[in-house]
DNA sequence: CGGCCCGGGTGTACGTAGTACACTCGATGA
DNA sequence: TCATCGAGTGTACTACGTACACCCGGGCCG
């Protein structure tokens, strides 16, 4: 009876699910509380029995973001190389958003498993569809850079979490007045991106706009480049 | 005597100090050995000795930032905005390859540091006085992103580390055969960038060129829209 | 049908990490 | 001369990743 109970209550483990909720426990309860300890606790087992699924956490981390790289839509056909690409970001960035250990992780890893090199295989795909050629295909992939994964190093960013006790205002009028001296420029954007809200540290500033801006500015070079005929330096002398 | 010799030997410890001894061992030994037990080691102390100069060790990596920032070339001035911000971003991609645990330090952190932030404001400064709008130096400086640093995550790097052992010759060719089928693109690309050697693995890619190659894109496509007085919907709903 | 093997789950244990807290002890200033 | 103070110490705690030996139940072969 107990056994069964047990049986029953206790689906095998299998990599797919130490995998899914590794991804679980990293979106709710944050990055940091991912320990081979907590998600072994999570999943109702010992944490040694997680090894038996994974090699190790590094291993468990590559994992994840298989996961996240499945979550992005394929590539859109007949939408021009200009569209296609432009969706496809915008979908991994989505992804992105859903998972936010995502930005740190994929940084900290060079990961190349199978699930990305094929992501990002069929990212070069939709610029040779285009036709991009070889050289010029390769240089635009490194100018978009973590772009392609849907982020850039946000550095105006506030997402270091926790609740921002807002100071009393006679402090936050004393410390713009201590940024207007130190960090005039950086005051300037701030207030302007702003304004409506009175608060120095916060900023209005629209995170996916910004994200667009910059990649359409990328986006048109490529164009233009493509349009032209641009060839490196290297690819001309080697034909 | 031995007082003495001691009390020769032992230069007093001093926020400084730390730091910089903590940049020498990152730099030697690799952030991943940067623990505070080592670095106490490195400096001939006790660990917990290390307390009484940084709170704890989140404070000694800003620490670390900031000694970074410090070896940054302040902007030149009467270059027009362009090359002022061209060569600022060069130099900081200088001291980033001369310490290699900075790309992820600085990832890994929203550092705002005194220093950190003296650094952008003065990188604000140099598009507001090339006659920026504030508007148009928000969104460019967005678009820079971590190129304003120095790096994009390299997505085609090697950098892993470890002697990358060399497989026999018909290994390698029964995985080019692999990649050919599973990632043609990829191999498309990687056979252009190299083709004088053959292994597939190591890429002879010059980082330089492709990193020079986005930032120039970026850096024309602001001058464009800088040219043609362009400014956010936003911004001119606001007037 | 009985023994065996094999693979997923267990228990214990080790080494390393960050750091809290109470201490010592020498220089310094009253 | 003596109290004070702050840099450096010692000990100890908690949490981590994971090596290694183990158990035990189900499937297979004889």
């Amino acid at each position: 009876m107990t056994q069964q109970a047990e049986a029953t209550r206790r689906v095998p483990l299998n990599r797919d699910r130490v995998l899914t909720a590794a991804v679980v426990l990293a979106d709710e309860a944050g990055i940091e509380s991912l320990s081979m300890r907590r998600l072994a606790q999570e999943l109702g087992v010992v944490p040694m029995a997680l090894y038996k699924h994974v090699a190790n956490k590094e291993e468990l981390l590559d994992g994840m973001v298989d996961v996240l790289v499945a979550e992005i839509d394929p590539p859109v056909s007949d939408a021009g190389w200009k569209n296609a690409v432009r969706l496809r970001v915008l979908s991994a960035r989505r992804s992105l958003l859903r998972h936010p250990w995502a930005r740190q992780v994929l940084e900290s890893r060079s990961a190349r498993t199978p699930a990305v090199l094929g992501y990002m295989d069929s990212f070069i795909g939709m610029f040779l569809a285009g036709g991009f050629s070889v050289d010029l295909t390769h240089h635009v992939m490194h100018a978009l850079g973590s772009r392609m994964w849907g982020f850039t190093q946000e550095l105006f960013d506030d997402s270091a979490g926790a609740a921002p006790v807002e100071p009393a205002p006679e402090i936050q009028a004393a410390m713009l007045q201590e940024m207007a001296k130190r960090y005039p420029n950086i005051l300037r954007v701030a207030m302007a991106a702003e304004h409506d809200d009175g608060s120095v540290v916060s900023q209005g500033c629209d995170d996916q706009f910004e994200f667009e801006f910059a990649l359409d500015l990328l986006l048109d070079g490529f164009e233009r480049f493509h349009q032209q005929g641009w060839t490196s330096e290297r690819a001309r002398l080697e034909r």
